[in-house]
DNA sequence: GTGAAAGCGCTAACAA
DNA sequence: TTGTTAGCGCTTTCAC
């Protein structure tokens, strides 16, 4: 395995101008640029991250801190996040953080605390205080995605404006009993986008001039299935049934518009349903939604980490842009 | 920050006793290992991953290469393995592989070959014959998922058996029209895993004496909306319709659940439908599926990965075990 | 069981 | 622009 001493030789230069060729730090002459480069080439040599990395202290690798990677949203944000981060030269390590607080603990004090990563990107992880505090400390840049992480750089959605908009446009097509599928704060990794949710949703019934129902209030985890189950309790009484609903996430809407069909009810005739995310499977169930770009976000959020690496302007929370895709799942009521 | 010194300073012992004590590498008296371990824990002290990779040629990290991340298979896979590898103190780097030759080739030489990774678990990614020598030529172990890769341990389902299996369930069902949703090998990012199911569908019609149908079969990516789409095609025309399909993946029997649904089609008197996966949607929809354990696919492959890293017997290919779950999408024909 | 010391393969001052 | 050289913070012989 060639080192660095077999190019220098190959190229007969020094060692300290191959570092400089193939790092790109400190001035080299044309002349030597091409030799090393050939010499590298020829040699198949490549740096060794270690050694690099203890004796710059960069290592070239991001961690990245998810909650969970097996869910759509997340998968995206990490596809983004990875493929952007490999284009840059940036190797991408993973790590999922579970609530438990030994377990994160560890995380935090082996793997990312030492020399292990450059910086690290938090997906959609509520950190405490101190976790935030230790990042920083070592002064390792950090960049939310979903925050907001008290002092941290964020890059977020308007979780209480996308709600408010999916609502309103219930509103406006004339919809007066709106149910809510949102999250549930026991079981979510999330941070506050289950609250923020459906304050925002809470917001466009004030603003229409209508009531919190809280019969109409139901919650899920974010999935299908369990959007689904909730859905069905929510629409199975013809008496009290709403003729919206609204569901903080694509997955729980599609489980939504699967239970109203099981019931027998036309949509959207007999009911409209909006959801968040632009998933997938939106268009094939003809959802209506609130778009949020989760692959972007990723690509965004390195965008800002090397900014921060570099030492560039301070990078600041960024609000990205959210749309409604209106579809079919949604019309005036009956 | 404190070094291996400091904690060395404090606890009264070398730094080589520091550095056996923490590695459990060496022997150590039981005194100075609590010593140590008392101070280290009071300094907040972790080794450093550069330092120690450069002295002991060993960085604790594995790279897993996958096509995508946002796809249940390789979500889930992937969850098992960085769960897996995070409990045994190994981090996990992502490396999404993509069909494009220099982007590999990047991968390869700048990422993998080198001191980055000890090791590399390869899921369902098809490598090259001099990819493979290149990883083995700087002896990093390498283990398969989905494969099989030539002269690589492996672990991977029967994919045959599997086709076998779900086709046959149809079969002495009694259906005699049996159409099948395969995946198109031309976009495929899997390995064989097209062909062997279809071969397996294949040889279970054979079985059963009946003859190959090409208007029954169908290609789509493994996913649902293409399922959909494909199955609507299947199922247009009444006269030449089957009366029950296997489909490669579950998320495309979904998409024929629902394209059956849209055309009126009672399930499952009219049409009987069975997957592969036993994917988190299965059940809603009630879907009989052939399944298989992708997070526990993950976990072994690093419990192998594992074994080879420690210079255990050679870890060789292993099969593992699928079962068939059947649920109400499959009856017998009308 | 323990310590001294020689690297591991680079980067970055510094000097030229 | 280039080369020399002193580390970076560990691990691992080797001698005790």
């Amino acid at each position: 395995m060639a080192g660095i001493k077999d190019v220098a030789q190959a190229a007969g230069v020094s060692i300290a101008t191959v570092s400089r060729a193939l790092s790109g730090r400190g001035s080299v002459s044309a002349a030597a640029q091409e030799a090393v480069q050939r010499a590298a080439a020829e040699l198949g040599y490549v740096v060794s991250s270690s050694a690099s990395g203890l004796a710059s202290g960069r290592t070239r690798n991001i961690g990245v801190l998810v909650p969970v990677i097996n869910h759509w949203f997340y998968a995206c944000v990490l596809e983004g996040i990875s493929s952007r981060l490999m284009d840059e030269g940036y190797d991408t390590t993973l790590y999922q953080l579970t609530k438990d607080r030994t377990h994160r603990e560890k995380i935090f004090s082996d793997f990312l605390l030492r020399q292990r990563v450059d910086a690290v990107i938090a997906v959609n992880v509520e950190l405490a205080e101190d976790e935030v505090q230790a990042l920083l400390a070592v002064d390792k840049p950090l960049v939310g995605v979903g925050g907001p992480l008290p002092g941290v750089p964020t890059l977020h959605v308007n979780d209480e404006a996308i709600s408010a908009l999916a609502t309103g446009h219930l509103v406006s097509l004339g919809h007066e009993r709106i149910g809510f599928i949102g999250g549930n704060e026991e079981t979510d990794v999330d941070f506050l986008v289950p609250t923020h949710r459906r304050t925002g949703y809470e917001r466009a019934l004030a603003e229409a001039g209508f009531e919190v129902d809280e019969s109409l209030i139901v919650s899920a985890d974010f999935t299908l299935p369990q959007g689904y189950a909730v859905a069905k309790q929510l629409l199975g009484n013809p008496a009290s049934r709403p003729t919206g609903i609204f569901a903080a996430s694509d997955e729980m809407a599609i489980g939504a518009i699967l239970a109203a069909r099981d019931l027998g009810l036309q949509l959207p005739q007999d009911l409209s349903v909006v959801g968040v995310d632009n998933h997938d499977l939106a268009e094939l169930f003809g959802l209506t939604t609130v778009e949020q770009r989760p692959h972007e976000q990723g690509q965004l959020a390195v965008a800002m980490l090397l900014r921060a690496i570099r030492g560039e302007e301070p990078a600041q929370a960024h609000e990205l842009e959210h749309r409604l895709v209106v579809r079919s799942s949604t019309t005036r009521p009956a």
